[in-house]
DNA sequence: AAAAATTTTTAGATTTGTCTAAATAATGAA
DNA sequence: TTCATTATTTAGACAAATCTAAAAATTTTT
């Protein structure tokens, strides 16, 4: 059994690693709002329980036990966020922080009980896809609408960034899951992008363009 | 904001104080299953936070705002067992444990909108009447089964033990909320009861009867 | 390849909640 | 009322998770 602390930096540990192999001190240290040194600590802690692996100096990997650890907690705050929009009315922007409390309780019954209620949801509010009781997954093939060429089209089907301040502001411009886009042009000075969406032309910035997942058709 | 651990203390002495004002230091301890000494440093420190008021010797009685954060908590902890007995189909004995930990989760949204979803219960699962948002509720007039004499007829309205161990126990006997019950008779030498469920006689002990409470009627 | 800058680790301290053992206060019996 | 028992508090220690400051390793620049 790992403590509250410990499954968040498996979490995190676990979300970086598709970024990086292996992870390094200072990126988590960076996600999860604490000191270097204290990362250390920690991953010396989880190291020593066989939850990584981990050598001085090159950063961690997860383990076999780390990882499905690591994915049984994003199971479960998947589970939750889905709960909270779907049962509870929430906005895809309000669950984020509370599926972040949710994903430690500790009940295998609750989850896959929770799992059928929700009649075994593929992906969350915010198109991310949930594993199984087994920890498997499909990994969708989403491109960044920032990759896209002027004439391109496709759906929105996730986005990168979850805070609320981002979700809200996709909202005010339509660009919430499932709607259809198509590029318009992409600006060369600042790489900002203009878009077409419900026939209405859109214009956000290259940093908002790189949190946008597209299916393309 | 409280801890974790906080909460679970302004819980406990909540509960204590139905049965004895003050409430004493030991109470607390064997009810939390930790040390004198332990309780005693965390008393001092909700003083300090002026949840309680404590007098050395003496114990602690909840200040209003103690008080009401408690019964926040309450109100969370039944609202939760609803949820899981309601919609996930626990059991009657499954849920308690699992609401020790949901009880805790912080949002003042969630619990509005799953008491909504809920459709406002008034009582959880074991027949413990659920506070209002405004940490209102009604105490119902509920008589110990121990106290009842031959002939008495009455309705099982609530439980005030909650372990799996007993409520399993209860289930096997028929006596289960709403059950109709008539005593038979009450055994001298021991308490025990003698009684009728769905026209079946059972025998109880007195430390089952005394868990047991009853609508007269 | 050496120097400078950056990253990571170590050392030592702090806070929270807990413990054991000892001291003190309250209660009950003689 | 004095003695013995029980309840409660104090003192000192410990594990978990964090911090700051300093040391060590790695990477980058010259
Ligand atoms: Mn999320
Ligand atoms: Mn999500
Ligand atoms: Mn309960
Ligand atoms: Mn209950």
């Amino acid at each position: 059994m790992q403590s509250y602390t410990e499954e968040n930096y498996l979490k995190i540990i676990y979300h970086l690693s598709e970024i990086s192999h292996p992870v390094l001190t200072n990126a988590i240290s960076e996600r999860i709002q604490t000191k270097a040194a204290s990362v250390t600590d920690m991953i010396k802690k989880l190291s020593e329980k066989g939850l990584v692996n981990y050598v001085k100096y090159q950063g961690v990997t997860l383990t076999d036990k780390g990882r499905s650890t690591a994915i049984n907690i994003v199971r479960k705050h998947r589970l939750w966020e889905v709960f909270l929009v779907d049962k509870l009315n929430f906005k895809w922007d309000e669950v984020h922080e509370v599926a972040e409390e949710l994903e430690h309780i500790q009940s295998n019954l609750l989850i896959e009980r929770l799992d059928e209620f929700l009649n075994f949801p593929r992906v969350d509010p915010h198109g991310d896809p949930i594993p199984d009781k087994h920890g498997n997954f499909a990994e969708l093939a989403l491109v960044k609408l920032s990759k896209l060429k002027p004439g391109d089209q496709g759906t929105i089907t996730g986005v990168s960034e979850h805070s609320s301040a981002f979700l809200k502001h996709l909202e005010k411009l339509s660009l919430t899951l499932g709607k259809q886009i198509q590029i318009i042009e992409v600006l060369a000075f600042d790489g900002s992008v203009e878009l077409l969406v419900e026939q209405q032309k859109t214009n956000i910035s290259r940093e908002v363009a790189k949190y946008i997942l597209i299916t393309k058709s």
